[in-house]
DNA sequence: TCATAATGCAACCTTTAGGTTGCGTTTAGC
DNA sequence: GCTAAACGCAACCTAAAGGTTGCATTATGA
């Protein structure tokens, strides 16, 4: 069984990208440069303040880092903080997998 | 950069992720097993009902499903949208890794 | 230096999430 | 056939999420 505990410190990731905003923010933050506000608020069907909070989000489940320059603030993904996430799932699926190959050969002995 | 109308359908399944109680359950389940409600509701400091709004909440996502038998709701796993999820991460992380290949690149040169 | 761009901060509103309790219904099993 | 187990359904409550507007602050650049 997937171990819980190792499991659960990923949920405030989860919940962090469980937004369609925020999963396009992601997305665009995924070229790997960095974006201001103004920048990554654009297409977006909200306000700025909107997007600033959804930013903010990001940035405490550790998605994201921030860095003002000048008059803006650059966003950056952090690539560490996705990884993690990942791995949790890979490690669900992967267990899945262990038990469906369990099943079958019991099946056919 | 990642596609954002790819990733945003993986967004009602991170959400149903977001949760402590969920991830729980989902560890549980990783097991490969079918769970009743109160098997799954042992352990979990709150109610049965409480547990029944939260694997609603993942069938919604399609994450479970589940069968009546007798009296007992019996609730699966479901692996496909597990590795849904978990292959937009890998996308997103993996585009990641040759956005900082690129700038590797760049600043060698 | 003065107008404008890019933010930050705070108040406010509405909807949803997470959780509870109460009660009715269907099975299991003695 | 009767009791207890396992649910489903609905009402209800509180806190948090998602979003807005208004206004103050800090840089830019002509």
């Amino acid at each position: 069984m997937l171990n819980a505990n190792d499991a659960i410190q990923s949920a405030p990731v989860f919940a962090a990208l469980g937004d369609t905003t925020r999963l396009k923010l992601v997305s665009r933050l995924s070229d790997g440069n960095q974006h201001s506000i103004v920048q990554l608020a654009k297409g977006l069907k909200l306000s700025r303040q909107g997007v600033t909070k959804h930013l903010y989000v990001l940035k405490k489940a550790g998605m994201v880092s921030s860095k003002r320059i000048g008059r803006e603030s650059r966003f950056t993904l952090r690539l560490r903080t996705l990884t993690r996430a990942r791995d949790c799932l890979n490690r669900a699926s992967a267990q899945w997998d262990e038990t469906i190959e369990r099943l079958k050969i019991s099946v056919e002995n």
